[in-house]
DNA sequence: CTAAAGCCTAGTAATGCAATAGGAAATAGG
DNA sequence: CCTATTTCCTATTGCATTACTAGGCTTTAG
């Protein structure tokens, strides 16, 4: 499995957050009750996505979460790359076991690499906007 | 990860006997020593591929295997997912769980499925012979 | 008959995922 | 200042999957 729940779960609450954005600070309780996530295990999720500065977080009353840019700033990438650790399809590619000792001679290397390109261009290429339903996030305007 | 151990080590398997055509029946100890995997791990391996036809397998003196298939008729996708049991990069979509109660509302799940389609028919798209080492798989010819 | 091979069913150790637990620190409003 | 609210932090647990091992049975050629 590519992306993990973790890496699901973000990607909805971010989009939560897009459509919602202009309501202000939203609470964990709040997204993790329309979302149906466990609060619990949301703070997990939610503290890597501020840790990264992709939200912003305030605690206290009125507090909650906030993005920090506009949606169509967000790639999809970026956000499950940043909670998945990593979106390489084999391990072969992962970022710190860098190449195994018969990389020069594996013929199937190419197809990782290939396979690598098209699944990150893909999710680059998608902005959060793209995802948030036409005619929300804009409770305001009534 | 989307593929592990097992389904790499089948591609490398299978392109190793597509090389190795010409020599007829290959046993898994050749096999084993030339890739380095695990003799009794690429056991697992060489049944699931068996039991699906893509290689024919026969025991005794002189036995071994030997592909069912010229190469140019196996596809990447294949092979991996037999050996994986699914290609599905979230769970959302993997066979058996057909979809959560979610999925109506769910903002993210054409995201998930444009994903797989590119995965799987990148992947179909690439066959056996591609990774065939040029003037590899001609032995005989000298 | 025997050596060489594949076939089959379990079992195990290690890893990572999903989720939980408990409390500390900050903030707004009264 | 006090309290309710809310985020932040560290650790732990249960579970499933992955990677690999063990041991024995069956088939086949010579």
């Amino acid at each position: 499995m590519l992306v993990s729940t973790k890496g699901r779960y973000a990607l909805r609450v971010m989009v939560d957050l897009a459509e919602h954005q202009a309501t202000g600070r939203i609470p964990l309780k709040e997204i993790a009750a329309r979302q149906a996530i466990s609060e619990k295990y949301l703070e997990n999720i939610l503290a890597t996505l501020v840790r990264a500065n992709m939200l912003s977080g305030m605690r206290g009353k009125g507090g909650g979460y906030v993005l920090t840019r506009p949606p169509e700033q967000y790639t999809v990438g970026e956000i499950l790359r940043l909670t998945e650790g990593s979106l390489a399809p084999v391990a072969c590619l992962d970022g710190d076991c860098k190449g195994c000792s018969r990389s020069d001679e594996c013929p199937t290397l190419d197809v990782w690499k290939n396979l690598d390109k098209l699944i990150n261009d893909y999710l680059d290429g998608v902005t959060l906007d793209q995802l948030v339903a036409p005619n929300e996030g804009y409770d305001y305007v009534i």
